[in-house]
DNA sequence: GATCATGATTGTTT
DNA sequence: AAACAATCATGATC
């Protein structure tokens, strides 16, 4: 019956819903309008309209109509209006309750972030923890060492830390206050039409919702430039160094004293490392390096060769006093006054050459384990003329020398 | 800034 | 697994 009516008299539309003109407290037989009717009906149209409108102004707009709107003397019926059409939609919002499972997506980069020591209870330790976070991550001594050194990584990475803080503590506010807002005004508007606390805890999750894919959006860009700049900083061939001029000293020192047999054991690559200040695989990188490039450039290998032949004998000649060190003796005696008390290369020379004579044998030592490796050097035919000088100084022949 | 030197990486071979 | 070979990327030098 009431449908019926209902469809008749079509009032207001409002989201859909046809709103039935009886519950205005009128006579809902009177099919006839009186002339007072009339402008309540008209009263009504403009009440919803101005709610309606209130979505499509600014906050301030409706904040100013408010007022109007709270006084006007057809609230009462606006709202039990509503009420009647809140109970038709209210089923449909206790279905849409549902738990949020944690994104995996937010948890990967919040995980990173801590790891990186973006994100974490305290913000003193947090270059810190990042950079052991990162080495721990990569991975080898050598780059353990290189990221610790790196000071312009840690002040970039603490910068892009404290970027983040930044924006994240404006986005929460953000956050809050709108959420604030939207409190507020739901209360107020509250006056106007049923609201329950449910909706507005409702409408608190999907602002928190939306605004959690903004933080998102942070987190991510933020993981990417953690991620560029390690790759810029801990990126071996960028940070590539020479090695010290002592050190280049001592391998090609080694290297043209083993021209025959340059394949070396795990132990000789340790003291080599140890006394170059380099990593075991640096020592590797080096010598495979040395023994490409020796066999492309035979011409230049061969000067080169000489040279530390040269040395190698000089140096012999100058320290054949010593006793424990004849023919082993390849360093240069150290310059006047240029002693560094730790420096290895000298130090060998100062102490009998102990240190070297240990690497020299070490390398003889491999010589057998060497022969079932591949061996570029027994190759070239005329390579052999070349390496006169430098052959003297072959492991073989400290053998037999010492032998 | 062009060029060479050199340490590191990557893919292949043994 | 170690070495080779090619290549990359940076440092050093002119």
């Amino acid at each position: 019956m009431d449908d019926q009516r209902t469809m008749m008299h079509p009032t207001v539309s409002m989201g859909g819903h046809v709103v039935p003109q009886h519950t205005y407290g009128m006579d809902p037989t009177n099919q006839q309008l009186t002339s007072d009717q009339e402008p309540r009906k008209h009263d009504i149209s403009e009440i919803l309209q101005q709610i309606m409108n209130i979505t499509d102004q600014s906050l301030d707009e409706a904040q100013a109509r408010k007022h109007t709107l709270n006084c006007h003397r057809m609230k009462p019926a606006l709202f039990s209006v509503l009420c009647e059409i809140k109970e038709k939609t209210v089923l449909s919002l206790r279905n849409t309750q549902e738990d949020e499972p944690p994104d995996p997506q937010l948890m990967r980069l919040d995980n990173m972030l801590i790891a990186e020591g973006i994100a974490g209870p305290e913000k003193g330790g947090g270059a810190g923890a990042a950079t052991n976070a990162s080495a721990a991550a990569s991975g080898g001594p050598g780059q353990l060492e290189q990221t610790i050194e790196h000071s312009d990584y840690r002040a970039k990475l603490s910068q892009i830390r404290q970027i983040y803080h930044q924006e994240l503590e404006k986005y929460e506010q953000a956050c809050s206050e709108f959420t604030a807002h939207v409190m507020n005004l739901l209360r107020e508007q509250s006056r106007n039409r049923p609201i329950t606390s449910k909706e507005i805890e409702r409408m608190v999750q999907i602002i928190h919702r939306k605004f959690n894919s903004i933080q998102v959006q942070l987190k991510q860009s933020t993981c990417e430039a953690v991620m560029i700049l390690r790759s810029r900083f801990l990126d071996a061939r960028r940070k590539r160094r020479n090695f010290s001029k002592q050190a280049t000293e001592i391998l090609n020192e080694y290297f043209y004293s083993h021209l025959s047999n340059p394949y070396h054991s795990e132990e000789a690559k340790e003291e080599l490392a140890r006394k170059c200040g380099i990593t075991i695989s640096q020592i590797s990188n080096w010598f495979g390096n040395k023994r490409i490039r020796y066999k492309k450039n035979i011409t230049k290998a061969q000067e080169e060769a000489n040279m530390y032949a040269a040395k190698k004998a000089g140096g012999a000649a100058a320290y054949s006093m010593v006793p424990s060190s004849q023919g082993q003796m390849i360093s240069p005696p150290p310059p006047p006054g240029a002693v560094p008390p730790s420096d290895g290369m000298y130090n060998m020379s100062m102490n009998g050459g102990e240190s070297y004579q240990s690497v020299s044998s070490l390398g003889a030592n491999v010589q057998s384990q060497a022969q079932s490796q591949r061996h570029i050097f027994n190759q070239p035919a005329g390579m052999s003329d070349g390496l006169a000088a430098a052959s003297l100084y072959e492991p073989g022949v400290h053998q037999v020398q010492y032998g």
